[in-house]
RNA sequence: CGGGGCGUGGCGCAGUCCGGUAGCGCACCUGCUUUGGGAGCAGGGAGUCGUAGGUUCGAAUCCUAUCGCCCCGACCA
């Protein structure tokens, strides 16, 4: 590794793609489409999942796993759904040395499945609410793959849940999202806006769609996370059906909700700069690298053992790696730590060793701090808490500076270029969306939930609008 | 599926026009010197030139077929 990558003003793509692999989060699989997820970007992804995992729980719901193989006629059960997911499906329909009675699919979401057990589980009110969720691969044959945002296998976790009443449901909806939100900014330092998706953006066999929408460095809209409340769609198709308390039996409420592995992704292309990978803190799979730095025997032992010694301090609070690696000059290992994105690196060397002291150097804005020997335990978790905080203020800072105002087509279609959010106000047609996207390749990434209502006229037709919502170019 | 590009040691490439039996950089291995911003020197290992046919005394190079990959678009978390 330690190779020069493309600088992103260059070539944003590409110097996401030279990343991903020098940085050794991901590498191309045999079969085109799917990747290998490398250590370094599994154990990113490990401390993501796990943080939500938590969210989850704590949130009232319990983890199953559901099967990967479903029956084809399961996802012809739902009209929409059919229709939404027929494309992008991967089909067995031979096994064991047999062509097979019926195909079965695999999973590209589990909401048949789930919902066809759901039913075999609900007799009563009383089964109810249902709040599982379940971490899982899910295949969807995409055209064009790219590294963690469109692979054709991707790990995620999705939350199926069934209600009494569509108020339950709609509130169960809202408090993923919430919780999606939570997650993308206290976890991620990704800052998103919480919105609803258009008709034409919702999900497959959905009454509605909530999601988290972020916007990367180049200016464009990566979807985050959705919330779907999916009314009694499914629970018609499936027959999930329940005896209410006043005798009369009715179709349950869900919702699905989930996030993915392409939440890596929002995480390289939100904070990455020129020099690679920018990790906040709470996910880093290593949190602070020590570099010792030595000439003779005696300076390494002198410098290794209080480099074991912050380690040693720092056990169970701070991810940390002693880079003790002989063949390799400081500078090197500079290079290298910096590409994967090591929130802080500790330099320990001979004159630091007589002070009795340690240098910290920050990845993200390259700020240098001589911090005492025996303060390292205490200040190290003070500012990899620092640099977490900093990292959602600059994104966040980054996002409003590219987000606009805009009222006028012309001024959107001369603005859309340069990328970022703009909010715009639009008829509620699925026509003039299309026109739109047709002419510019932005999409409306969301309405809003917390913009507020304000009367306006579409920017293209002159219609009434009630508020603006956002436009974007989106991956 | 449309457009563009490419298949040659692990990676990146030259060589192909004009056929003569494979080379460069990085990485790797060994040794010595180095070590506070991507070390230097010396020696070394590693390639059925994507695949299959054909032309030829001789093919990475010419001809035919075929497979695959990457990038851009349509689709999508």
């Amino acid at each position: 590794m330690a190779q020069k990558l493309t600088p992103m003003s260059k070539d944003f793509s590409r110097w996401y793609t030279d990343i991903v692999q020098l940085a050794e989060l991901a590498d191309h699989a045999p079969v085109k489409g799917c990747m290998v997820i490398r250590p370094y970007g599994f154990g990113l992804w490990e401390n993501m999942r796990d943080k939500l995992d938590r969210m989850i729980k704590d949130s009232g719901h319990e983890n199953a796993y559901f099967p990967m193989l479903i029956p084809e006629s399961f996802m012809k059960k739902e009209a929409e759904h059919v229709e939404g997911f027929a494309p992008e499906l991967a089909i067995v329909t031979h096994a064991g040395g047999k062509k097979l009675e019926e195909n079965l699919v695999l999973r590209p979401t589990s909401e048949t499945v789930i919902y066809h057990m759901y039913a075999k589980w609900t007799m009563s009110y009383r089964d109810l609410p249902i709040l599982i969720n379940q971490w899982a691969n899910v295949f969807r044959w995409e055209m064009r793959p790219r590294f963690f945002l469109r692979t054709m296998e991707f790990l995620w976790q999705e939350g199926h849940t069934a209600h009494r009443t569509e108020e339950e449901a709609e509130k169960e909806t809202r408090l993923a999202l919430e919780m999606y939100r939570e997650f993308a900014e206290k976890v991620l330092a990704v800052p998103v806006i919480v919105g609803e998706k258009t008709a034409s953006e919702r999900f497959a066999g959905a009454v509605r769609t909530y999601c988290i929408e972020a916007m990367m460095r180049d200016g464009k809209a990566l979807q985050s996370g959705t919330s779907h409340m999916l009314g009694q769609n499914f629970a018609k198709a499936f027959d999930l059906k329940f005896q209410d308390k006043d005798g009369e039996v009715r179709f349950a409420w869900n919702t699905s909700w989930g996030v993915s592995t392409r939440l890596v992704g929002a995480v390289v292309m939100v904070h990455g700069d020129d020099d690679g990978l920018v990790l906040p803190p709470v996910i880093a799979p290593i949190q602070a690298v020590i570099i010792p730095i030595y000439r003779s025997d005696e300076e390494r032992t002198g410098v290794l053992e209080a480099a074991n010694k912050i380690k040693e301090a720092t056990k169970g609070i701070v991810r940390i790696k002693i880079d003790d690696r002989d063949q390799y000059k400081p500078g090197r290992k500079f290079a290298e730590w910096e590409q994967k994105g090591v929130p802080i690196r500790i330099e320990i060397g001979p004159k630091d060793v007589a002070n009795s002291q340690v240098v910290f150097k920050r990845r993200h804005d390259r700020e240098k701090e001589i911090v005492p020997l025996d303060k390292v335990a205490e200040l190290l978790p003070e500012r990899l808490a620092e640099v977490q905080q900093l990292l959602f203020d600059r994104a966040k800072a980054f996002r409003d500076e590219k987000t606009m105002t805009v009222d006028s087509y012309d001024e959107f279609k001369e603005k859309i270029g340069d990328g970022g959010f703009f909010l715009a106000h639009w008829d509620g047609t699925d026509e003039t969306e299309a026109k739109i996207k047709g002419e510019t390749k932005a999409t409306i990434r969301c309405i809003p939930l917390e913009l507020g209502q304000e009367e306006g006229v579409c920017m293209v037709t002159g219609k009434p609008s009630k508020q603006r919502v956002v436009f974007a170019r989106a991956y």
